[in-house]
DNA sequence: TTTCCGATAGGACATATGTCCTTTTGCTGC
DNA sequence: GCAGCAAAAGGACATATGTCCTATCGGAAA
């Protein structure tokens, strides 16, 4: 992870973001700017933050622990999405590792500055209502959609998910994905590496994929967004 | 449901529940007192609420329909819970039935009562905050805990919290409880009604719960406890 | 009382998924 | 090139759960 101060840089991604009318000036003028790389984690289950964060550009994975140690996968977000908000009031540990899916900038503010400058700021108070509500009633659905589909399902939203960005150049053309291995896919998406097997081997028997050095080829997106169905991990 | 604006009465519960600090005193005295019995809906998917509610005495039942049609428990709560807070600044249809357990008290505060006074009101503000925060976090435990647990689990559970608090006469002796119907039940939990019948089955043969015209018998609370795990529908 | 229906109980079988193992494959260090 | 390893591929079997059916049972309606 990379800092940086730069402030024009800053206030132009507060503004494209809509955030300025949100912030006290003074609070922008400290937020730091932070810079991910692919893979890097943002936070981990347990940590206690010492701020805020909004994701201003690029993508983060979500994804959290289970008792028995398992992982799995909680959706993937986009710009402008707040991190640490949940825990940022109460002071809860995390609860969800973010991870940085491709290069992201987020903008941090600590909490002391928050709670010296926004405590009382309605503005800020109502954005955070806005966004957690968000959340809440975005995680009610996907947790309802959870249950009711299949791994086979599940699998082609992911892989939807982390198909990147449709450019002009490549339509058509069958997208490849890294995964980092299947082993880790599999846990991501709260199922055995057997089981993802199976699937794969389904889809790849149908067409749907091909098993490539080390990842996956998409043959045909189009199948797969109707296994998906409606149901996206956003 | 039934009405009522009695002062004296509201007050108490605000002081009670310690919400005092949080409401301006001319919500306060806009806040009309709603008595449930057993089993009314609070509010149904999809509707458009007019207003917030705080539960202020006794249980309620949180359950969502999925798409195809059938219903999944999604937890219990006790006082003080928000009911409404969020689709209350968004204004999102209802993504949750709430349906009182026994007698209920709920304030009810109107949607323009609280856009006229309170928000710039930072206690209020905060308030949400907190209770939104807490929701997603519970939300979070439990959703996790949902997919690691068959239903067994998840049964034993349910009917520890569908038992009666604990009175002291009581103590030892087996406790009853009413299920509407088994059918209804399984779509609570989220499985099929053979399933559920299955499930029962066993713990039958196991000597932990009898069947009984119109309900279970808790037989052995303990081995309940054990099956229920940590998990538990708050 | 007799009939009929919703609620129960449970059989038979299919699918989704987990666990345990074995084999294959492709790199990597020697 | 060869041994050795981690990842990948897949066989065998068990459990969790769903779907479809059939049979009972007890109370409500005729």
């Amino acid at each position: 992870m990379e800092r940086s101060r730069d402030r024009h840089a800053i206030q132009e991604l507060v503004e494209r973001n809509g955030l300025l009318p949100v912030f006290h000036p003074e609070v922008i003028a400290a937020m730091e700017l932070r810079i991910y790389t692919d893979r890097e984690i943002v936070c981990a289950i347990g940590d206690y933050l010492e701020g805020l964060q909004v994701l201003v550009k690029g993508r983060l994975k979500i994804h959290t622990s289970l008792p028995n140690g398992k992982t799995m996968l909680l959706r993937f977000t986009e710009p402008p999405t707040l991190i640490g908000d949940v825990e940022w009031m109460a002071r809860y540990p995390v609860g969800n590792t973010v991870e940085a899916v491709g290069a992201t900038m987020l903008l941090f503010v600590s909490r002391e500055c928050l709670l010296e400058k926004e405590m009382d700021n309605p503005a800020f108070l109502q954005f955070m209502i806005r966004n957690l509500s968000h959340k809440l009633f975005t995680n009610g659905q996907s947790t309802a959609l959870n249950r009711l589909y299949p791994l086979e399902n599940r699998f082609a939203s992911y892989l939807l998910a982390l198909l990147p960005d449709q450019d002009p150049a490549s339509s058509g053309r069958a997208r490849e994905l890294r995964t980092s291995t299947l082993g880790e896919m599999a846990e991501l998406l709260g199922t055995s590496y057997r089981h993802l097997n199976r699937v794969i081997a389904r889809l790849t028997q149908e067409g749907v994929v091909e098993r490539k050095r080390g990842g996956l080829r998409v043959l045909d997106e189009s199948r797969l967004r109707e296994l998906a169905h409606n149901h996206r991990y956003i």
